[in-house]
RNA sequence: GUGAGUGUAGCUCAAGUGGUUAGAGCACUGGAUUGUGGUUCCAGGGGUUGAGGGUUCAAGUCCCUUCACUCACC
């Protein structure tokens, strides 16, 4: 059996990378884009209309979906994939953030995360063994180990005892695998600290992972030192798997990310954003809560082919919004993922053009933003 | 008609015995949101304190007149 993925071609002006993964559930071409979907569902967008959009592949997660409704009733009812009717490539995160994001309702020891669930202050102790089996259970295509996401702004000498806990997690995850088809990325950490991510990479990458993602960036750290850390990193990494930036990003993120080697995204803002009123466009961002759009008759973005613009006036996007509509949080999810799904099918196009002019414009759009 | 009560921001309400530039929540306006708690945070615009007169160094607050609304009773 081969590697899941093959290196299907090198950009000649950047260091982007256009790739297929395969996994137990389909094929992803890479670079791509993964909705999160934390709780078993894409907030407010259906299975049908992700797939319709050119959606490959989601994101699930751990430590939400074992607190409700519990792995275990997952598998029992056929795994996440049936459980949520999505038929194809699914990526579950380890739990990982929810150590940075929880920050008070969680403490961190050698053998793992203790957190105290948000939903009903239970305790509950999430090491790497468990974080394996949960996710094996859910039966994702794609399992990420337990890490711990730090803060950027972290001290050193915390940064490198956090980082080397991370590593000896990751080996954890490793040895604790009983589904081998299920695909298994290690995460580098190492804060904004070049060297410390640099002997992470080092730690990592001679154990038996199918991919690397890239932790602990787009967490407030600004732009200039997410390209920058991102684009040093990326670069240590072995060139013939995959590479996931963690959690990034806006869309001009993601065009340096791509241009710098980076293979799969995943973030909250395309739907977190849409449900707040934040729309995306080739045009640049547009707050349809903004009262000039009151009678604004014009759809959206007169180029973009979606459901939402090819039906609807800003006028009643921003009506539906003021009004807090449902169908507001489901337009505004729909038009963001396709605009974030278009971008990078461009990307992608760039790739294989082998030109420099479709990057010219990405570039100017990115900056534009 | 008589008696009582209430009038402060678009809405609901605060501002001890008179004392800095009349505040808050919601709403509205603008901005933020990076491995998601359907949010949260930041900033801003808004007032002839129903109207008129009086007392006082000083009135949302006390006095008089008037208007509106609410309730009770003829």
């Amino acid at each position: 059996m081969g590697s899941p993925f093959t290196l299907i071609k090198k950009d000649l002006n950047t260091k982007a990378r256009l790739g297929r993964l395969v996994t137990p559930h389909g094929v992803v071409e890479t670079p791509c884009f993964m909705p999160v979907g934390t709780q078993g569902t894409v907030k407010a967008v259906l299975p049908r209309d992700l797939h319709e959009l050119g959606c490959q592949i989601l994101l699930g997660n751990t430590y939400h979906l074992y607190l409700r409704p519990g792995h275990e009733r997952i598998r029992q009812l056929g795994g996440l994939h049936r459980f949520m009717n999505w038929p194809g490539p699914i990526l579950t995160d380890s739990g990982g953030y929810q150590v940075f994001s929880l920050g008070a309702m969680r403490k961190i020891t050698e053998d793992g995360a203790r957190f105290q669930s948000h939903i009903d202050g239970s305790s509950h102790l999430l090491t790497p063994e468990k974080a394996v089996a949960i996710q094996e259970a859910l039966g994702s295509d794609i399992a990420m180990v337990l890490d711990e996401c730090i803060p950027h702004d972290a001290a050193r000498s915390y940064v490198r005892e956090s980082t080397e806990r991370t590593i000896r997690w990751a080996e954890r995850c490793l040895n604790a695998r009983n589904r081998p088809a299920q695909l298994m990325f290690g995460i580098v950490q190492g804060g904004m600290f070049e060297d410390l991510r640099r002997s992470c990479v080092d730690a990592l990458s001679v154990m038996d992972f199918e991919g690397f993602a890239v932790g602990g960036l787009g967490v407030g750290e600004g732009e200039e030192k997410l390209n920058t850390v991102g684009a040093a990193t990326v670069d240590l990494l072995p060139e013939n798997k995959p590479r996931y930036l963690m959690g990034v990003g806006r869309p001009q993120d993601l065009i340096h990310a791509v241009r710098a080697g980076f293979d799969m995204f995943d973030c909250v803002i395309p739907t977190r954003n849409g449900r707040n009123g934040t729309l995306f466009t080739w045009q640049g961002k547009v707050s349809i809560k903004r009262a000039e759009y009151a009678d604004d008759a014009r759809p959206l973005d007169e180029s973009c082919g979606c459901y939402s613009c090819s039906n609807f006036s800003r006028a009643y996007l921003r009506h539906l919004f003021m009004a807090g509509e449902i169908l507001s949080a489901q337009l505004n999810s729909l038009h963001n993922l396709y605009f974030y799904h278009r971008l990078m099918d461009k990307c992608r196009e760039a790739i294989r053009d082998g030109r420099p002019e479709p990057w010219a414009e990405l570039v100017k759009f990115a900056q534009a933003s």
